[in-house]
DNA sequence: AATAGTATTGCAAATGTTTTCATAAATTAG
DNA sequence: CTAATTTATGAAAACATTTGCAATACTATT
């Protein structure tokens, strides 16, 4: 019996049958042009044979880098992390890493105890979302030395490197938009901005210059409601429905515009006639949806390409020190918004 | 200098802080009831102060477990998935495991390739998507006796363990609406179905019921969309915008129907009075839309939540052999389908 | 006070690789 | 034909842990 071992499926198994030592298998894995082109096919026929796998967990002890990275989201249930996410895999897999993903469902704490979930595995790197982290985090993150990048925000004075777009600005845009259309009478229909920086910029930035522009925004017309279609019709039902309503609504983002959409027309208000409706985002859908929704266009894909890219790049140790990218966003006007009467 | 080996922060630098051995501090990490009270102590000042993270790499060489579950999907960035994804998350997470994901963009050899590179990874298990696999994929599987399940389509003759729904009878159900509502000019909208059970499973299941109950689908209105919004109403307008057109349409998942109901507005088709929408999955926003969309909803969440759990328990070894869970579907009834007049 | 446990700790082997160094074989140059 | 290279391979140390076994120290019996 030549199997001793029996079903142990080592290198020393594979060495052996093809009458080897390990160092020239682990050669002709690492250093093929080391290895006698005989030997190396003698070594591939065994490693087929006995359906031999590398063991990276093995490798990663000498130093070799683990080829994963962490990525930690608030959520992946949602379109506008869906995106990204994707867009990050696609991109970091093309340079041979893999994804370790979880999500802290928005609760610092857990973000923190993912980190170090994600250290214990030996990650070659870590991507968050956004800028607001526990200072725990950080400082893990600091002292552990360890290449990480924030996605989705974008901010000249961020602590890590960053790729993203300016929030702030997006809110900018969109509430320069309606003012720009004459309405001075506006609801808002945010998510909750604690520990949520994107969300947070994107409100201050509309505020801001809906101020500048002479807008009034009654508390009742300024309303918050989970990142959820459903939670935003309700949310919007209820301006919508009283005699006294504003002219247009900014959403904090495409979802939360979409709920406020559906909601009109329940109401069975015309848009854009009884009402204008801009979202930030550019989801999909959004085009699509009747009327389309004008929006501000962030570059999701972008983000998440360029994020992996950078990632990989200066894990790889091609790319170094901190870099802060902005991505580009754009008004896309549709059909939702028309001008004050 | 006691810190001789400067920053290398290994289970020795722990040792040595603490004045104990490795041995000892690798117990009181895997069985603290066989150290001393006031030893664990000393060693849990060691390693606060040097921000020692344990090696789970090193451990996994002693056939421990990895703690790690590999995901395969076709890809992230689709409504059905995320949900899906996220319930599986944070299912196996409750047990301890990570999360490796990777899409494959329906090429079942980038599948093979995912699997294997997940191997290397020692994952504990992995989830797949439906039972559509190359037969390398599938020997690999049985050859390297992982613990593996075969989410979203419910098979009873299924290969491998399974959690899903029973997509056949989706499409069942949603003809036999039609039928019941006397529908008999019926348009069909759905995505490619080689390579993937799931939407197969739907339209055979639908053409079956169809066939039976005497429905005419002319040529013209069976059409091909990709997993899409955008798509879908392109193809919807396609046929809506012919003369002869069907008076309803039996759509293979839900966003394929939203991007019909779009073309339908943009026709000025009234829904349901001009033209009958029934969709499969009961999507998120389904309920919203105006008027909301009737469909056939699949657990989503229940499947992703009951995979994560028994893939888990079978991997700690609470629960074994194969086993098919098949999860409920309902007819939802909303706005989008009247009888046929 | 001696004996038998029991609680606590350390030593050393083992885990599956990679890599340095040394050695042997083959090739080339002189 | 010998010396000098070059090519190909193997032995053994290293990586960061866990764990079986042995040794020591303590506690409770009688």
């Amino acid at each position: 019996m030549t199997d001793i071992n029996k079903d142990k499926v080592d290198i020393f198994a594979v060495a052996k049958r093809a009458k080897v030592s390990i160092s020239t298998v682990s050669r002709s894995f690492n250093h093929p042009d080391l290895v006698n082109l005989a030997t190396r096919k003698k070594i591939d026929t065994a490693v087929r044979k006995l359906g031999y796998i590398r063991n990276r967990a093995a490798q990663t002890m000498h130093g070799i880098r683990s080829g994963t990275i962490g990525l930690v989201v608030p959520t992946i249930d949602h379109a506008i992390f869906a995106e990204v996410i994707q867009a990050f895999s696609d991109s970091v897999d093309g340079h041979g890493f893999t994804i370790l993903i979880a999500s802290h469902g928005y609760d610092l704490e857990r973000e923190y105890a993912v980190l170090r979930k994600f250290l214990e595995h030996r990650v070659d790197g870590v991507a968050l979302i956004g800028e607001d982290h526990s200072e725990e985090t950080y400082d893990l993150i600091e002292r552990q030395d360890i290449h990480a990048i924030s996605l989705w925000n974008y901010n000249e004075d961020s602590r890590l490197s960053c790729v993203g777009s300016d929030n702030k600005l997006a809110g900018n845009l969109a509430a320069q938009h309606l003012i720009d259309l004459g309405h001075l009478k506006i609801g808002l229909v945010f998510p909750p901005t604690v520990d949520n920086d994107r969300a947070r910029d994107r409100r201050n930035g509309a505020q801001s210059v809906l101020t500048k522009g002479g807008a009034q925004v009654y508390p009742q017309w300024d309303i918050e409601s989970t990142y959820s279609i459903a939670d935003a019709k309700d949310a919007a039902l209820r301006i919508l429905k009283t005699e006294h309503r504003p002219s247009a609504i900014l959403c904090g983002n495409d979802v939360l515009a979409m709920g406020v959409l559906y909601a009109a027309r329940s109401c069975n208000l015309n848009i854009p006639e009884d009402l204008s409706i801009i979202g930030i985002g550019d989801f999909k859908g959004s085009n699509e949806v009747e009327p389309g929704l004008t929006t501000i266009r962030l570059p999701a894909r972008e983000i998440g390409r360029q994020a992996g890219e950078y990632l990989s790049l200066s894990i790889i140790g091609k790319s170094v020190g901190r870099r802060r990218v902005s991505c580009n966003i754009e008004l896309i006007i549709r059909g939702t918004c028309k001008p004050n009467s």
